[in-house]
DNA sequence: TTTAAATTTCAGTCATTACTGAAATCACGG
DNA sequence: CCGTGATTTCAGTAATGACTGAAATTTAAA
């Protein structure tokens, strides 16, 4: 499949977006060309269009499929599977700040219990210190439990409140 | 400087969720020392008590300089630099998300911005892909303001909101 | 059950990034 | 402006992670 030089811009650049966002060049490659792709592609069309191995394409679409990203289908009369990512930009939103959460934030919450316990019988660590500890778990913890309920909410009550943009603090004074 | 077991566990932990976090493993360990630590330290004592190379530390200060996580003190009488981080874990996580909007969403909008533009003179690229296109960039947009907006409140208001959770919601309807 | 297409696994290679240590530079006191 | 201590630069090396391609496995039609 020939991509349009539009189309090849934007995959070149999520690519070297990879880095930053903490995923390999050809994860965010191959998700960029099925989010804009009209139709599902099979991941041969997908290691050709991108020129990567079919292997990489395998473990990528994995990948994919781990963060909720991109989805089976699959054609009548062909055993072939075709993918296709979500189109629904605010769910990628979602799916990404889900995924993060759970890699980043959740494990820290985790550490960090275990730290503020074992330092009980600590007597060589400083209050000081233990209290920093605290105090950064317990803002992990509140800003955790608020992800969750923003995240509970229906999708336009969370957009309401977002193009509100300050006037709702002056709402609720 | 010898650490307690606790900080190291703090420290080794910062370390591992570097890769995750888009930083090195060095560049976390230092910060997460700086945050724990009482007092400001020498770039020497934070390479003794981590186990790095001196000029890994002098790298690795210049980057969280740049986040602007770390500054710079000194003591009278005393030619060497003593570095601090900042305490307050709610500026530490905006200044997080400053970082990561200035270097992942900032220059996706901008190639965005760009592709629009090319693709109004480009007649391979089906309609659909550019609307998709065009879609994205504005919800990044839209976010991004927002996002301004929130930063430019003063904090006791965020908190508010966010303490509110999804009252908020019911509040204005 | 056989066969062939489709997919996955994995060991090895390649590329990238992080880190070290020596040498160069800077900054200040004398 | 010389000398000493502090800091930075940078070339080389080590460590890490990504990618390939061949072999193994799975799947389903015949």
């Amino acid at each position: 499949m020939k991509l349009t030089a539009t189309v090849q811009r934007c995959i070149l650049h999520w690519g070297e977006m990879a880095g930053r966002w903490g995923v390999s060049r050809s994860v965010a490659q191959i998700h960029a060309l099925l989010f804009l792709a009209p139709q599902p592609l099979t991941a041969d069309e997908i290691a050709e269009s991108l020129s990567v191995a079919r292997s990489n394409v395998s473990v990528s679409l994995k990948e994919l499929q781990t963060w909720d990203l991109v989805s089976v289908t699959h054609v009548l009369g062909d055993r072939r599977d075709y993918f296709q990512a979500r189109k629904d930009i605010w769910e990628v939103l979602a799916m990404i700040m889900d995924g993060r959460k759970k890699r980043e934030i959740d494990p820290t919450v985790q550490t960090l219990r275990e730290c503020m316990a074992e330092s009980k019988r600590d007597h060589e660590t400083p209050e000081e210190v233990k209290e920093r500890i605290a105090t950064m778990l317990e803002f992990l913890e509140e800003l955790s439990g608020w992800y969750d309920q923003v995240r509970g909410m229906p999708r336009p009550t969370v957009l309401k409140l977002m193009r509100m943009g300050t006037k709702v603090a002056k709402v609720i004074g």
